[in-house]
DNA sequence: CTGAAAGCGCTAACAG
DNA sequence: CTGTTAGCGCTTTCAG
């Protein structure tokens, strides 16, 4: 117990002393090893808990694995991504594997060059796994680390195979709303979404999805669309809404691509002294718990984010396993939160 | 470059026969290390850079740094710590170190235990710093923890001479939001705070400070303390404020203690059909991004958050380099942001 | 200023 | 079922 000032950290080899066995008997029993009887298992056990031993994960790392996996958010500050690390670490609450939460939170956003900075420096730390959420990688540089590093990509709509995915339905989620809209007889309906530079990600990335998803809808009702390129934050949303509220002609309705970029506009209607949804409907995408908030009470599309975190970590944690087996492509289909920001046109 | 598949990856080795060096002067390059002709350096870098070695933490840690800090934030949803989150990444993006978060956002909340668990897997992975947000550990364990691993503590009003601390000047905060609340004519502000169930700890948590406060500047006013405990979350807010508006006699004022905890006292006072600010009064603290919207607008205390980030990280650092220095006490002050969620009672 | 050699703590082969 | 031995990739003495 001894937590004094000069005190060397106890290692592998004291507990092999104090329990009289061989380091490789203790490094057995602590990795749950074939080949181990029970008694000693017991006299190990003791002399762990004794000696008030914990492995050393850089040490464990230079020949097997570190038991931590790591986590890449695009935005810490997006409320919808909580809950997709809440389903993963509640799937590895009970294993031995650490979660560890990477972002690139800082002042640039849509930032490849700081992701691949991070997800290098996953790699150069050993870590045993690899969850990438809505990553803005190409999918050669996803591969490339995949391969390095088991990898669940989480909201590319990607396969390969080398690493698993798990995606939500976007385009069908963007047709729920303007379906959900036109219902409600609006014509004019606005969306803003991510501006995406690079071509050849245009038709993976969620956003892009979205989009394809909100025109595609707006066709099929006869509808012209109406699209506003921001960015999938607070600001983007405020920016995009206050573009649209300019206009003389403006829509009866905005569907934002995001509840984070839904929160931007409804501060940008509440600044131009328009009342929601009276004088204008809005929509946003997640169905993140700040959508229910009372004052809020945004419409919005469920992706169901714990379960896809859950999903997530079990394939990981298979791939651990079984680096070279099959991947997988797991599809989850959304569902509509109608609230209180949407409602019939008032002309 | 060769990502191919059974390319072993490439080592301090390889890059010091590369440049026809020792591994020596390889790690010595890398680390800044005082001896090396700026020809050889120029040598090795260059080596470094032809085939894209990267050095891996893990063997580092073994030896030296991993180059990596810790951050243990209590809960990943309250929406104030991506500030500091932001603040501690901003110092650090121009050094070598990596920041990676951490978090206890599972099912149980206030759980000391998660963030033993957690901290202890922050040592065992050899990281060279360690940023703890809020803990709940009492201050022995704190000092524990600190002397095994650089340490910055955020928002615990405690002196320890083995770590760093950062925190607001919390009572002070309070006290600004009870004189805003009687300076409009609040005569029944009740208070929504955090259940502190170890005594031990009872005085240096945020939480309990702000609840001292805002019992004492309600004292000064010669007004009664009205305090419901629940928790810091979403939940613990609308749960405290549906038991306040049940009673008869129900406050004028409801004076939450963080901005999370507002959103759910503005759920519930909506489902209760009651009108905000007009009939009754809502403040929060942390002046949060979603304070700020549009549709919410709440009065909130500031106690800049990225200030805090960027102090602990320069702290953090100072340590790295000198652990036997004295330890550094920084008080911030807070300042109250009115919106619209705060106005005279109507009566 | 430069390099050879000795580990850091652990796991994986390989023998007994 | 158990133990011995050889490294993993890096940093650190300590000689030259």
């Amino acid at each position: 117990m001894e937590t004094g000032e000069g005190t060397r950290r106890v290692t592998i080899v004291d507990v092999a002393a104090h329990a009289q066995v061989s380091t490789t008997a203790v490094s057995k029993v602590m990795r749950n090893a074939y080949g181990v009887s029970p008694a000693m298992r017991e006299r190990v056990n003791q002399a762990i808990a004794e000696l008030g031993y914990r492995p050393r994960a850089a040490a464990r790392g230079m020949r097997g694995q570190t038991y931590t996996i790591a986590v890449i958010l695009p935005d810490i500050r997006n409320p919808f991504f909580p809950d997709i690390v809440d389903g993963i670490t509640s799937h590895l609450r009970d294993t031995d594997y650490q979660v560890l939460i990477g972002t690139r939170s800082g002042i640039p956003r849509t930032d490849t060059d700081s992701e691949l900075r991070l997800t290098d420096a996953i790699v150069d730390r050993g870590m045993d796994g690899l969850v990438l959420v809505a990553p803005a990688a190409g999918p050669v540089r996803l591969d490339a680390t995949a391969k390095g590093i088991p990898t669940v990509v989480i909201g590319r709509h990607l396969r390969s195979a080398h690493h698993d995915t798990v995606v939500d339905d976007d385009a069908r989620g963007a047709a729920l709303v303007v379906d959900h809209l036109v219902g409600l007889g609006h014509r004019r309906i606005a969306h803003i979404d991510q501006r995406e530079p690079e071509r050849g990600r245009a038709e993976t990335m969620p956003n892009a999805v979205r989009t394809r998803g909100y025109g595609e809808a707006m066709r099929a009702h006869g509808l012209e669309a109406d699209l506003v390129s921001t960015g999938y934050t607070e600001e983007g949303g405020y920016l995009g809404a206050k573009q649209l509220l300019e206009r003389t002609d403006r829509p009866t309705a905005i569907f934002a691509g995001a509840d984070i970029v839904a929160m931007g506009v409804l501060t940008a209607v509440a600044e131009a002294g328009l009342r929601v949804p009276h004088d204008i409907s809005v929509a946003g995408y997640d169905n993140t718990s700040f959508a229910a908030l009372g004052p809020i009470g945004l419409t919005s599309v469920d992706q169901a984010g714990r379960q896809i975190g859950t999903d997530a970590a079990r394939l990981l944690l298979d791939r651990v396993a079984r680096r070279d087996r099959v991947s997988t492509f797991i599809t989850t289909s959304p569902t509509l939160v109608v609230r209180r920001t949407t409602a019939a046109p008032a002309s």
